[in-house]
RNA sequence: GCCUUGGUGGCGGAAUUGGCAGACGCGCUGGCCUUAGGAGCCAGUGGGGAAACCCGUGAGAGUUCGAAUCUCUCCCAAGGCACCA
């Protein structure tokens, strides 16, 4: 016996010897073709590596490998994706500062990683909570605040009460957060959001310049979930009038002030725009005064206040004696806190508002608030809003501060009206009544007004509804059998903007606040769950769709005894599509064409436009916690929110005793005076910072940018290296790593299911809004997109601590080796299927490298090449040895090319078996070849085996052998033979022969003959070198 | 309900893409060797049958000389979405 594989001593000792000579070091700018492979950097958690990790990290550094033996430059780098809750829950639990607690897991799992043997280049590792890192993560979302892409709004959010903090919709799996199962509630909090909706469209459509599995594509496209339809306007029914009021310096023939007179006349309105005196020095009283004077008010007047004109009319209001119907800001504000210069009026104003007895007198409040303003700050606006339980909107204004002849906006928000979305507008004739959500502004704004006027009259039970919907979470708002449940609006009507027939408005959480517009047009008779409500409270059905007759339709049997041509609108509604009844000079037409003319009709007369809407929301970035990034924000009375300037970067994440999450919801950071206080950047005024922090998606947005270039500290990565590594793709690479359309980028990102409409969705979003500001070179990240499958407990579940089926790879490394371990996963099962554990599998892989081991080293132990000597069988077997020596070579190449480890793995233990039967006929160079082989999968045995046959220099700077075809053909043919399709015979023929030849032969057979004998010969088919067929009768 | 991927021995899975179904591995059966074995070696292992042969890739139909593979209908499983107007 030879010494004995000993996978310990050599393991350790390769280990060293790669580490030592910096073998898997990617040279930036090398002559040679580029490869990227990406693996999904791990988070490093207490619990250390998971045999999953093993899978995917040893599969793709086989890829890696083989790309490198066959010429490649290859960058196959590692990191840790480190900031997040579980370290933080972690830490609380152990009472370790998570900074210390991610230090030492990181420690275990790089030694866990490099005992595998997997050729990552560690030169180039990253740590997302190191600040050096973190400094760019906190850049790429200033650029997204520069373009106006971070924005901050008070929105009703997810929220996990046993985290304690908001969650991204993307985070939320059936109503629980997918971290720790708890059921999610809504909690209306001041958030950070990333509009990711503004990319919907790029984000499906680009999908197919890129090489992704169909199931992640079609994952992404549903998510984001875009309908086309039409936005109509419901007016309110009423006959309202306005009162504009302009501010300092302003004048009812200046700005846009002629413009809405005219607009809204034109509408039918009346409209008084008086001229405040001294509108260049105005004074409180005397403004207010005027007005009160000039101006009569009543219950339909609604009133718009355009800069200081908000604050004359808020004092205006308080001096009413009647109600007024609505309220609307244009840049309004209620305390003299410019972004630029002091206004000469601040002292003839009193700057005290009862906004209390005001909200009382108002149907509805609107705040329009200009991002760009150059003297209100957008949160002055927000105070405004918030103080007189009113809607806020951040809008672009044409000029800064509404200052255009013609503010759009303005008039949109002036009149008032229900905004709904449908796929349907050829149904708009059926509108029988509008559903509101809950969380609908106008509903709330309504309910605000805490006596009936202009407004709802049945408050108090609207008022109860809205409370309840509102409490409820998701899972209990679908749990409950679906049963619809709504209150009407009593009071409140709105003008079908075609027929002009008023129609009831009523709220219902049936509609959801965050899809569409918040609101819809009911059309019971062609719509399912329209029609259920209608029953249930008894509204107007009114079919407006006649469905096409049996006899046109061909997705019915044919019509038994009577035709379909009607609907029974007691029983049933018709969603299909059809022709179109009831609908004015729309009747007649078809449903399909009717649709898109009667959203282009509404647009020209403003009642309408076709729009298109999506599932996707914004991306909600604030987490209340103490584990992540800080947001580069710091606010300032008087300046607003300020981005923190880029040299001020990195906002350290200050180093505290407590980072338990607070129990009101405010991120732990508030409560450290030293970190939230500072000077405001722009006036250097006091100033607090932005406490929340970043999710943990944010690092990993963009970790495969930094790898190109991870030292780099003036720019996250520089140009020439990124275009070296994630420009176009090297052309000439094998057919399947290619990407379609040469999009560049990562060349193979392999990654998990779960991460589909997480971190796959965000990193591509992100990339292509890097690539829209030309900081990276190509529309998508990652050309290729591969997904490996889970592997269960050997119980067939989950592999989970409280299932006691976690298999430690540590164990099996110690007990059998890195490679066998390796080995194993890819063998086990096709890479991207999900299977369970089967330790018995495992000893199935330490046998063949034992095997392997034994052919390299031992004199031959089966008999069989003992007893057959005669040269002739010599000079066979080592034709045939060699035979199949080429074919192995071909098949494991084409396997890896097609990611296809578990039929490869097996094509090495054929080979290997076949040598073992004939050791004694095996040349060296055989052995070497199969060593080359074996490298990508067994990197440590294959290594010691080679320098063990004398090479100095290793294995894996070897290039990947070649097969050659002509090695391959037989010379003897095993050819089937079938009668009638059925296998008879097998003979054996040399390769040469021809049809005629070998149907002969085949028809000399004695199986053959037994079964023809008696019939005739119909027909011969004869596929060469494969099989050969006779029909027969 | 909709979308995606699948369904092949006792188990994980092969099948050059329409041409010998079950490669390879695990397990199992019998034998050899061994103080011992998660070791090694030999033989066998889809079902039925003594054999010839018959039956077999979720079910049923179809196309074809020939179907696990293509077409249609249905069933089941996993994953995703789900009152999305």
């Amino acid at each position: 016996m030879g010494k004995r594989y000993n996978h310990k001593k050599i393991e350790k000792y390769w280990q060293k010897h790669w580490e030592a000579k910096k073998f898997w070091r990617a040279q930036d700018f090398s002559s040679k073709k580029k490869y990227y492979a990406l693996v999904e950097f791990p988070y490093p958690s207490g619990e250390g590596l998971h045999v999953g990790h093993v899978r995917t990290y040893t599969a793709i550094d086989a890829i890696a490998r083989f790309r490198r033996m066959n010429g490649h430059n290859v960058l196959f780098p590692i990191g840790f994706d480190a900031f997040g809750l579980p370290t933080e829950n972690f830490a609380i639990k152990n009472k370790i500062h998570p900074r210390l607690a991610t230090r030492s897991n990181i420690k275990i799992f790089t030694r866990q990683l490099k005992s595998l043997g997997l050729s990552f280049d560690w030169s180039r590792a990253v740590d997302t909570t190191d600040p050096l890192y973190y400094k760019w993560t906190q850049w790429i979302f200033l650029q997204l605040y520069a373009r106006g892409l971070a924005y901050r709004a008070e929105i009703p959010i997810n929220w996990c009460p046993n985290c304690k903090t908001g969650l991204a919709n993307e985070e939320v799996v059936n109503g629980r957060h997918e971290r720790c199962g708890t059921e999610v509630v809504k909690k209306l909090i001041k958030q950070w959001l990333i509009k990711i909706t503004k990319y919907a469209d790029r984000l499906i459509d680009d999908l197919r310049m890129v090489d992704f599995p169909e199931r992640v594509k079609t994952q992404q496209i549903n998510w984001i979930g875009k309908s086309e339809g039409a936005e109509i306007e419901f007016p309110l029914a009423g006959h309202f009038n306005f009162v504009l009021l302009h501010g300092y310096t302003g004048s009812a023939k200046k700005n846009f002030f002629p413009w809405l007179k005219t607009a809204l006349e034109k509408r039918g309105y009346r409209v008084i725009a008086p001229e405040l005196p001294h509108s260049s020095r105005p004074v409180e009283k005397e403004q207010v005064e005027f007005v009160l004077k000039n101006v009569k008010f009543d219950e339909n007047t609604i009133i718009l206040g355009h800069s200081l004109g908000g604050p004359v009319a808020v004092k205006a209001v308080e001096r009413l004696s009647t109600r007024v119907a609505g309220l609307v800001f244009a840049g309004g504000f209620l305390e003299p806190k410019f972004k630029d210069h002091p206004r000469p009026y601040e002292k003839d104003f009193v700057w005290r508002f009862n906004l209390k007895e005001v909200r009382k007198k108002v149907g509805f409040v609107k705040v329009l608030s200009d991002r760009n303003d150059y003297a209100v700050p957008v949160e002055q606006g927000e105070k405004l809003a918030r103080g007189l339980a009113g809607e806020f909107f951040a809008v672009e204004s044409q000029e800064p501060h509404f200052t255009s002849d013609q503010e759009p906006a303005i008039l949109e928000h002036l009149v008032p009206k229900v905004k709904t979305f449908t796929t349907r507008a050829d149904t708009l004739f059926g509108a029988t009544y509008l559903v509101l959500a809950p969380e609908n502004p106008i509903v709330a704004s309504y309910l605000a007004m805490r006596r009936s006027g202009s407004g709802v009259w049945n408050l108090k039970e609207a008022a109860a509804y809205v409370e309840r919907a509102m409490k409820k979470t998701d899972i209990s708002r679908t749990a409950e059998e679906r049963e619809k449940t709504g209150v009407e609006l009593k009071g409140l009507r709105a003008k079908h903007p075609l027929t002009g027939r008023t129609i009831p408005i009523w709220v219902a959480d049936y509609v959801l606040a965050s899809y569409g517009t918040g609101a819809i047009m009911a059309v019971p008779a062609h719509d399912e769950r329209d029609f259920v409500f209608a029953k249930k409270f008894k509204l107007p059905i009114l079919q407006v769709i006649k469905p096409p007759s049996v006899d046109s339709r061909d997705d019915l049997p044919p019509p038994s005894a009577v035709g379909r041509h009607d609907i029974d609108l007691e029983a049933e509604c018709w969603t299909g599509e059809g022709t179109l009844v009831n609908s004015g000079k729309y009747t007649g037409s078809d449903s399909v064409q009717a649709r898109k003319k009667i959203a282009l009709d509404l647009q020209a007369q403003g009642l309408g436009r076709p729009a298109v809407s999506y599932k996707l929301r914004d991306w909600i970035f604030s987490r209340q916690h103490y584990w992540g990034e800080p947001i580069p924000i710091i606010y300032c009375d008087h300046c607003g929110a300020v981005p923190v300037p880029e040299k001020d970067l990195p906002v350290l994440l200050p180093n505290v005793k407590h980072y338990e999450p607070t129990k009101s919801g405010e991120s732990p950071l508030a409560a450290i005076k030293s970190f939230v206080n500072t000077n405001c950047p722009a006036c250097a005024r006091p100033a607090r910072r932005e406490t929340d922090t970043m999710p943990n998606w944010a690092g990993s947005n963009w970790y495969f940018i930094r790898y190109t270039d991870p030292k780099n500290a003036k720019e996250f990565a520089a140009r020439n290296k990124l275009e070296y590594w994630m420009g176009q793709q090297s052309l000439d690479a094998a057919a399947s790593f290619r990407s379609p359309k040469g999009v560049g980028g990562v060349d193979l990102y392999n990654g998990g299911m779960e991460h589909t409409t997480l971190h796959l969705l965000y990193s591509r979003f992100i990339y292509k809004f890097l690539f829209d500001q030309k900081l990276v070179p190509g529309p998508e990240p990652y050309a290729k997109r591969t997904s490996h499958g889970v592997i269960l407990g050997e119980d067939g579940r989950k592999m989970s601590k409280s299932f006691g089926n976690v298999i430690n790879p540590d164990q099996v490394v110690a007990e059998h080796g890195a490679d066998t371990l390796r080995l194993y996963e890819m063998f086990l099962a096709p890479f991207g299927q999900m299977v369970p554990w089967d330790t018995r599998g495992v000893l199935g892989a330490r046998r063949f490298l034992d095997r392997v081991w034994r052919v390299y080293h031992e004199k031959p132990i089966r008999r069989g090449g003992g007893e057959l000597s005669a040269a002739a069988d010599k000079t066979e077997r080592a034709e045939e040895l060699e035979r199949l020596l080429h074919k192995t070579i071909k098949k494991v190449t084409a396997d890896l090319e097609d990611m296809k480890f578990n039929t490869a793995v097996s094509a090495l233990m054929i080979l290997i078996n076949k040598f073992d039967e004939n050791v004694a006929e095996v040349t060296s160079k055989q052995l070497e070849i199969f060593l080359l082989l074996l490298a990508p999968f067994a990197p440590y045995l294959a290594e010691e085996l080679w320098r063990n046959l004398g090479n100095k220099k290793s294995v894996h700077l070897e290039s990947w052998p070649r097969y050659e075809e002509a090695l391959i053909a037989e010379q003897m043919l095993k050819i089937p033979v079938s009668i009638n399709g059925r296998v008879r015979d097998v003979i054996l023929v040399p390769a040469d022969l021809t049809q005629n030849e070998i149907e002969n032969q085949a028809l000399n057979s004695p199986k053959i003959e037994a079964h023809i004998a008696g019939k005739t010969i119909l027909r011969r088919v004869y596929v060469s070198g494969k099989m050969i067929n006779f029909v027969v009768e």
